[in-house]
DNA sequence: TCTGAAATTATACACTTGATTAATTAGCGT
DNA sequence: ACGCTAATTAATCAAGTGTATAATTTCAGA
């Protein structure tokens, strides 16, 4: 009869925990087993909770997906390091292609949101945010690279080597996470930075070294 | 008092018109929206009727998940026409990257049942399948082509070639489809050919007059 | 040590969901 | 024209959902 024991907990572990349960429901039961009741039970707590800390559902989902972006980018870029641009945009390859962006569970999550950005504003400005912010990475990587080349681009064609290594980077890494085939066996981020260099004019061979 | 008039209806067309309306409910409403209900609205039919046709609701949505799969791919390969091989691959790309392959309806369908694909393992065996059939049909395409263009390629290269060009294609069907950008202004029909021809290490203004 | 405010739990509610079943209707074969 | 089978509707159910609120507990500060 006697009510379960519980610690008091600052806003900020909270919110975090909560956010954490709820990408951790998503990747393993999609975002339908994502409940109210799934989230409080993995988070420790108890449904009624997550109402004094977000006001919907609808913006726990949101918080969720809008901090699971920013650490995907934030992943990415930390594999750039702080060498020359054309070696930080071959640190952007890599890491975009191998774990732990290039993931199972990363996949599954995103591909969860992903669904729901168009029938959804909320998430629809999300998902803009994050789709801006990583393919101005990606230009201005490009940019830089080739200028340090002395072969600088007009912002027409840095435009157009965005937009094509943008998908390039995203395709790969859909496939690779997704992962149904043995790519274990190959070595994905040779093909992705040989790929890339090709598309940049830039020698593999070289590009490789970076 | 009296009941609403119904029509019978041969099986075929009734599944047809059932798997339709799911498809129009998650383009509009997403995955969440694509009740029992609500696809039997759309289809103009009452509820209970789903489950004479459809055992669950589960083999509703991956009925209407392998007929969407079917209908894209098909799409994709009605573009190649039946010329040389190299223009049957440009085909195939210029159908890729523009409507109704490239289109934000589709794109949405996709995502919602992209997005489920990890947590269920009836929509991870169609998704296999799809994706099984569209790289199988680049590889078969590149293979022909270069062949004949007198440059044949090995099997470790061809595989290589496919799954570049697929992430390639991918991306950009992506990135086009969402579309926040203004891809009108752009004709990424010419950046498309243009960057699977650099990768094949084709002459971009070759390849664009197939 | 005590008290009060804040955090957390417990309980309940209204609603939607997928599923089930019996009653009714349509339309083909005879 | 008519009956019979299959198709369709109507009505209902149990389970699960997000949400609301009151009762309880923790814990910092006096």
């Amino acid at each position: 009869m006697t009510r379960r024991a519980f610690h008091h907990q600052p806003e900020a572990v909270r919110q975090h925990d909560l956010i954490a349960a709820t990408l951790d429901s998503i990747a393993e039961l999609g975002l339908a087993g994502a409940t109210v009741r799934e989230v409080a039970y993995r988070a420790g707590v108890t449904p009624g909770l997550i109402r004094r800390y977000f006001d919907n559902k609808e913006k726990l989902v949101a918080a969720a997906y809008r901090t699971f972006i920013s650490d995907l980018i934030a992943m990415a870029a930390a594999g750039c390091g702080d060498g020359s641009a054309l070696s930080r945009l071959a640190g952007l390859i890599r890491a975009s292609v191998t774990a732990p962006v290039a993931d199972g569970r990363t996949l599954s999550i995103w591909a969860a949101f992903i669904g729901t950005v168009h029938s959804d504003p909320l998430m629809a400005e999300t998902h803009r945010e994050g789709y801006q912010a990583f393919r101005d990475l990606i230009e201005r990587l490009v940019r830089e690279a080739m200028a340090e080349r002395g072969q600088p681009v007009s912002p027409a064609e840095q435009r157009r080597l965005g937009i094509v290594l943008n998908a390039l980077l995203d395709g790969l890494w859909i496939e690779i996470s997704m992962g149904g085939d043995d790519f274990a066996e190959i070595d994905v981020v040779r093909i992705a930075l040989d790929s890339v260099a090709t598309v940049l004019g830039i020698d593999p061979a070289e590009f490789r070294e970076e």
